[in-house]
DNA sequence: CGAGCATGCACAATCGGTTGTGCATGGCAT
DNA sequence: ATGCCATGCACAACCGATTGTGCATGCTCG
């Protein structure tokens, strides 16, 4: 470390005047380019071995500047509050990293201002990519990308003014009802109501894990009731509710529910704790999946929705980028614990 | 939208055109510093509407490399597969935000290697702070951060060369020892041992949890076995395992236990329940919440660390950076469930 | 021996804001 | 009429990297 004690960061003009050479060559020195600029081997290492000794670091700003490419791409993410939105946000910054990216995450509470203010934000940071993840207004966030000229894509809920990925909510829902069905009819029970509740009616992956739910119950020949349906919105408190309400107009509990959620599952059980029940009667089919809850419930039997599968997709819509806005890719989710 | 369909960006430059003033003037507007420059309302506010109706955003990338600001604040984090880590990155976010700061979280997977990555490619961007939550090696970044003049904290674990802060480990786990020793008496069972399992050995905070434990214990004059004390590493599997063999060696199961995070207690359940053990009886302490899991077991007794006063504490040490890089600050945590 | 080419590097413009400074204009007091 | 100050804005340097271009040197070949 022979740099001055100077607070001020060591830049290519500094390197330069060490290495006794001009910035532009120590510039293309450490961006890889020498060779073709034809810079000698020689001064080459000796730049880079300065460089490495003085604990040079280009500033990225600079770069992104001059480059018109901030080399960062940003997403935004409901919370971070469930092992579906979490592994989402990980398996995003590893993927970005391997392809040399600088990945931003950003929170926005399921709030279509806050989506829109972390948009505004990201763009402002010049990210190259923007993936809306379960955006409660996907189709704004893609319009003010689109002005800007920046790629989005939508993730978990679909948007009709950017390409989607996102799980095949209705093949899993309709997969995960017969596996309920299944274990009601080992038990003979193949007749008891079952109860969907949780998630948002308006919610597209929501509908359509009700229509999987009730084409899997028409396919065992099983009509089903409206009043067994509550979309009662996600947040744990509204599940509770809503089953305290279902409750008071019937004596007994029904012996098998689908729970559109981990967190409206944590609403359930906490009610039907509190009211005495005993848990390892029901069985829980859950479209989320979270293993300490799996650990728990002997018959509960959880959708894991494939993150990697579907953040390999985001990828590859950002490296060939479609031309169709409405392009939508559906994953096939696992079904686990059946 | 008057403007042209040229893909590029509008600048200060276009505005100006557009205003028919000077960049430095839409500068000084947009900027906010337009009366102390005596620009006249009139000038002032035609930029605006203008910057308006053209949906001008302003490049933060240049904005930062003539600053010498990036407006950008970082934090590294494990993992954000618990409430634990995901509320921290969540509040950390938000207040962040708060402060017109762009928050930056990167994941790095409790790998040394990963952590010193991340920590050079946000000094890259030039974070402003770099906060180094439950590093497994604080002190390497701490010492690049100083070296780049950046400052740096620790979260969640202590190092030695920058301000940390942490819960309070010791304290938190004394009183749920002592919550899981009471209601080990209310069933007459006080003399039954209570088994200590997950965490690492070396990590300062499953060290002072263990200390915790003893203490409680102590201080009712109970004495604790070393064979109770079960530092496996975090890991389901690596607990699963442990309680294995732990239980090879005897014949009943323990009445209670303090187990070190959600992780670990994922693989306890998953072993207790492949082996067929009834998991009520079980008087359990988990030393990390999970209100799922909360929900799932009656007995089971929660630490949740505070993680909003921490987070305050953090940005309080941001406004007034501390000269002493011991610095230490605990946090109390809360005890859910008792 | 000179043309021609390859080699090895430096110069300078540029990306888009920010900010110290300077200049023209007009009003007011002397 | 002259000096002085406030008003309102423009100029230009600068932040740190990137990159098109140009120039000096040395070597080869006819």
């Amino acid at each position: 470390m022979v740099s001055d004690s100077s607070s001020k960061r060591l830049t290519i003009y500094d390197l330069a005047r060490l290495a006794e050479t001009s910035p532009s060559t120590v510039s293309a020195v450490l961006n890889g380019t020498w060779q073709r600029r034809r810079i000698s081997k020689k001064l080459a290492s000796k730049i880079l071995s300065l460089a490495q000794s003085e604990g040079y670091s280009a500033n990225m700003q600079a770069r992104a500047l001059r480059r018109e490419r901030s080399g960062i791409i940003g997403m935004i993410l409901p919370l971070y509050d469930n092992r579906y939105f979490s592994s989402i946000a990980q398996h995003f910054e590893s993927e970005a990293r391997r392809r040399g990216l600088f990945a931003i995450v950003s929170c926005t509470n399921r709030d279509p201002k806050q989506e829109c203010e972390a948009a505004r934000m990201m763009l402002a940071y010049r990210v190259e990519c923007l993936v809306c993840t379960g955006a409660t207004d996907p189709d704004t966030i893609a319009q003010m990308c689109a002005e800007s000229g920046v790629q989005s894509l939508n993730l978990d809920l679909p948007g009709s003014k950017a390409p989607s990925v996102i799980s095949n909510n209705r093949e899993g829902a309709r997969q995960l009802t017969h596996a309920i069905l299944n274990r009601l009819a080992e038990e003979k029970r193949s007749d008891d109501p079952v109860l969907f509740i949780g998630g948002r009616d308006g919610d597209h992956n929501t509908r359509e894990r009700i229509a999987g739910f009730k084409q899997a119950r028409e396919e065992v020949g099983l009509a089903t009731a409206e009043e067994n349906i509550l979309p009662c919105d996600y947040a744990a408190d509204k599940a509770q509710a809503a089953l305290e309400t279902y409750m008071c107009k019937r004596s007994t509990l029904p012996s098998a529910m689908f729970v559109n959620s981990t967190i409206s599952l944590e609403g359930i059980v906490r009610g039907l704790q509190l009211n005495g029940y005993y848990l390892d009667d029901i069985i829980f089919g859950c479209f989320d999946w979270d293993p300490l809850a799996a650990a728990f419930h002997p018959r509960l039997m959880m959708v894991r929705q494939n993150v990697i599968e579907m953040i390999d997709r985001v990828f590859e819509l950002i490296d060939t980028p479609p031309q169709d806005p409405h392009l939508l890719i559906e994953v096939q989710p696992d079904i686990m614990g059946v």
